[in-house]
DNA sequence: TATTGTTATACTCTATAACTATA
DNA sequence: TATAGTTATAGAGTATAACAATA
């Protein structure tokens, strides 16, 4: 078992992506059984996102979880009707949707934040500290390049 | 749109992954286009797989892919229907099945072989060689305990 | 003409459990 | 009793295209 060699992809990192991304997510799903974000991409971060900046729109969350419109639109009905956010007509725009927390979405965020973080770490138990702000630093430059997000200043 | 705060987000590594994951492999399928291990996971490694280590067993591969038994058989089903490999019952016991590539599995996995390794470099582009090394090493420690490898040296 | 969001659909993957055959 | 693989199914996510309303 220890000399099966994964030929080429031994050095190809979007394996190791691909590999990890499936066990911490089932991770993930276990850390949230039984909550409304549990399951699926995008959920967490869009409760997050509605929660840190109310009145965002459903196209700004879009880009930042990499989904089109019309996965973001099903997101938004599903967690609307489990009562976390509302979608009122933008003042601005009256093509756009301005998106608020709700009293239950909030208390989900202010639930979730410390399991998010703990897992991701508790998951990832055998790398050092250093490399874990390494890990950030250099695949959070990588994901900003992708969405489209002005690069940091990686203090 | 620069200053879209990720919250707890921003520095937890399992959403990074997460997020990657979505955009690299989708990357990779528009590279691997019309091939038959475009889509999904598992196709390429087990193809790979099969040709380095001529009778290797589905379960040790179903292991290395993070998926069950089940899931594993379909992806052998699809893949012998595409004439890539071919299934025999192990001569060691009789329970077990042996996977073998064909003349067609072969061309396809020395065809991908570059295209992998390319699509990856070129999708982590502003990465710098060190980073890449560097991740490579320690999402590769991970991904081995994670499966059940043996740790590797690390030279 | 471009953008925001909606609807519909076909495809695929995921998780689970029950099953057969062999060890 | 445990293991290797199969089959069936329900639920969920993904990709695509066509659509209506507004800018």
């Amino acid at each position: 078992m220890t000399e099966i060699g994964l030929d080429v992809l031994e050095d190809t990192l979007s394996f190791y992506i691909r590999s990890l991304n499936m066990a911490v997510s089932r991770d993930l799903d276990q850390s949230l059984e039984g909550l409304d974000v549990a399951r699926g991409t995008g959920k967490i971060t869009t409760l997050l996102l509605v929660d840190r900046h109310p009145g965002i729109r459903p196209s700004v969350i879009a880009q930042m979880i990499l989904k089109d419109r019309s996965a973001m639109g099903r997101l938004l009905e599903q967690m609307e009707e489990h009562g976390l956010l509302t979608r009122e007509v933008s003042s601005d725009d009256n093509r756009a949707q301005a998106l608020y927390i709700t009293g239950k979405g909030r208390e989900l965020a202010d639930l979730i934040r410390p399991i998010i973080t703990r897992q991701s770490r508790n998951f990832f138990s055998d790398i050092t500290d250093e490399e874990h702000a390494m890990l950030i630093r250099v695949l959070g430059r990588t994901y900003r390049r992708v969405v489209g997000l002005e690069p940091n200043d990686e203090v």
